[in-house]
DNA sequence: AATGAAATGCGGCCTCC
DNA sequence: GGAGGCCGCATTTCATT
């Protein structure tokens, strides 16, 4: 097992808050030099910890204004590949969860509008086996890593 | 409304894919001069389209094994701000989002084993406005943008 | 208004200590 | 883990359509 320790976490941390941090600029805040910084992020992509980089992308200025959740129910004998493949069919569908206890599946999916969210799970519902389906509309959201924008997006928070 | 056209739109989604990318690189696969494209990035943060780069990691790596999604009711009266700060109090709380529906909120959390899940709903059970829990245990995910680490925690995908 | 081309620092990357 | 050197990239300015 390998060994991660606090300057790794301090490193993921800061990578976290802002994944185009110069190596230098994490050397300084750290107090560690630039190649001693990049050794180990590059140590922590070969372990398979730092699985890679992305942009953080406020969907609602893309016209991509809907978020919700949508829990799936299966037929008993449903395996687990199909669950996943007749939700990763969906272009909508950002995430899927598989899950242990009552629903056997939990989605994660953006549409523009509510008639398109609507379409959506009209789809999943006669798609593979799927015997129910329960959607949460998500009104605002709150992430531990997020900046402001997403923050906002709940009224009374700043 | 700002006009994002389709070159934007192959950013992102190159960005997504890798959010360390060149501006070099980007500018040779779009078939755009750097300036160009160093424009146009630099025109969808000011937008807010792109909110920030992050880090992906695999926490699981990192000892922090449970995920899971939890179901929150609150009572009648309690405002949204209310839920959303018990829910950001508790470390171990990921994301919150705030539903329109039957639960109030959905929380993602994220932990080191079961035990340590049943502490921190145990926590959330007894915080606040809290009338009631369900939470969802996930065995695996699947992501769209997401390299193979985290797919390959399904069993049976590839 | 958006692009391309060129000049300048700075950062990534490699080698050696 | 640190130091230095080279190359590449980001960044800015200027000219162009």
């Amino acid at each position: 097992m390998p060994e991660i320790d606090e300057i790794d976490h301090r490193l993921l941390r800061l990578l976290r808050e802002d994944g185009r941090r110069t190596f230098s600029e994490m050397a300084g805040t750290i107090g560690l030099s630039v190649a001693a910084v990049k050794r180990r992020v590059d140590r922590l992509k070969e372990l398979g910890v730092i699985t890679g980089f992305t942009v953080q992308i406020d969907y609602g200025k893309l016209g991509w204004a809907i978020e919700a959740f949508t829990e799936l129910h299966y037929a008993g004998a449903t395996p687990v590949s199909e669950i996943v493949r007749t939700a990763t069919d969906v272009a909508e569908v950002q995430t899927v969860f598989t899950i242990a206890g009552d629903p056997d599946a939990l989605i994660h999916v953006r549409v523009r509008d509510l008639g398109h969210l609507q379409q959506v799970i009209d789809h999943l519902r006669h798609a593979g086996n799927v015997t129910g389906t329960k959607t949460l509309l998500v009104l605002g959201s709150w992430s531990r890593d997020a900046p402001a924008p997403r923050a906002s997006r709940i009224a009374g928070m700043k």
